[in-house]
DNA sequence: ACAACCGCCTGTCAGC
DNA sequence: TGCTGACAGGCGGTTG
């Protein structure tokens, strides 16, 4: 489900109103991709301190150290005064003085792990290789271009690993290559300077553009309050295979490349 | 170093 | 109605 929009948006949502809460209680459900790696109990009487996002993960600090949490591909936040009794798919609850966070997600290929620090293990392991944030100034059409030097697997592939440039998943990978007039079959390394400026761009307007607009609601996706996405929206050309391109009319073609589906304008999308 | 797969889980939907 | 298979927003691990 999340990409680095749904992340930002649910981490905005509560960051605040979490921020200087005292934690009372921590419930688990079922678990979750990897064993939390503390005790419940010694989180107890902790405070929660500044919520921040790496890529796709969020680190709440519960000083000193923290928790790392992923959201996989079902995952959901949600911070509340009062939390209704917990559901099948509820697996990780930290009650504190100013509400409960809980962690609902149906298929757990999310995380909640326990780090003494972001720059120690696991949460250095889990870090570490992942590229640059989207918005840090350093991203640009040099380091994609230089990042994709080498590389033979589809253009596509290359920015949804994430070890160059975060936070571009399935949808937003799709999006950016249609917004840069990319084909995502396009070899990696044969990407010229100029285009991987342009993707470079691309992916950055995308993904301001989907956190503006509260994330993608495909299904489910909600912030920490409740309030859905409306990203989808503005899809150009995500989930609407056989439907016209907006720009050109020509139906918008589904492909798959590593096992994921990939939406692209064969018209608008050159080589 | 890179690339191609696999598996982790559960839910939903299309087709028969 | 029920069954089966495809598919879903991610990512670490194994294999070659």
């Amino acid at each position: 489900m999340p990409e680095l929009p749904e992340v930002e948006v649910t981490r905005r949502s509560f960051a605040d109103a979490i921020a200087g809460a005292r934690v009372l209680e921590l419930r688990l459900g079922k678990p979750l991709r990897w064993p939390l790696g503390v005790t419940p109990q010694s989180l107890v009487g902790r405070r929660v301190g500044e919520v921040r996002r790496r890529g796709k993960y969020l680190w709440l600090p519960l000083e000193p150290g923290g928790l790392l949490l992923h959201l996989g591909m079902s995952g959901s936040l949600a911070f509340r005064e009062h939390a209704p009794p917990a559901g099948p798919h509820d697996h990780f609850e930290l009650l504190t003085d100013r509400g409960s966070l809980r962690l609902t997600d149906p298929r757990r290929f999310g995380a909640v792990v326990w780090s003494d620090a972001l720059d120690a293990d696991p949460a250095a392991k889990l870090l570490a290789g992942l590229g640059l944030e989207p918005f840090d100034a350093r991203f640009d059409g040099a380091h994609l271009h230089a990042g994709l030097s080498g590389r033979r697997v589809a253009i596509k592939q290359a920015l949804l690993a994430g070890d160059i440039v975060v936070g571009a998943g399935n949808i937003y990978a799709c999006e950016a290559l249609f917004r840069a007039g990319i084909d995502p079959r396009l070899q990696a390394q044969r990407l010229s300077r100029p285009r991987a400026g342009r993707l470079a761009l691309a992916v950055r307007e995308i993904l301001a553009q989907a956190v503006e607009a509260g994330g993608t609601t495909l299904r489910d996706f909600k912030d920490a309050h409740g309030v859905a996405g409306s990203f989808q929206m503005q899809a150009q050309v995500y989930g609407r295979e056989g439907e016209p391109c907006l720009v050109c009319g020509t139906p918008i073609r589904r492909i798959v490349q590593g096992q994921r589906s990939t939406y692209y304008c064969p018209s608008c999308q050159k080589r």
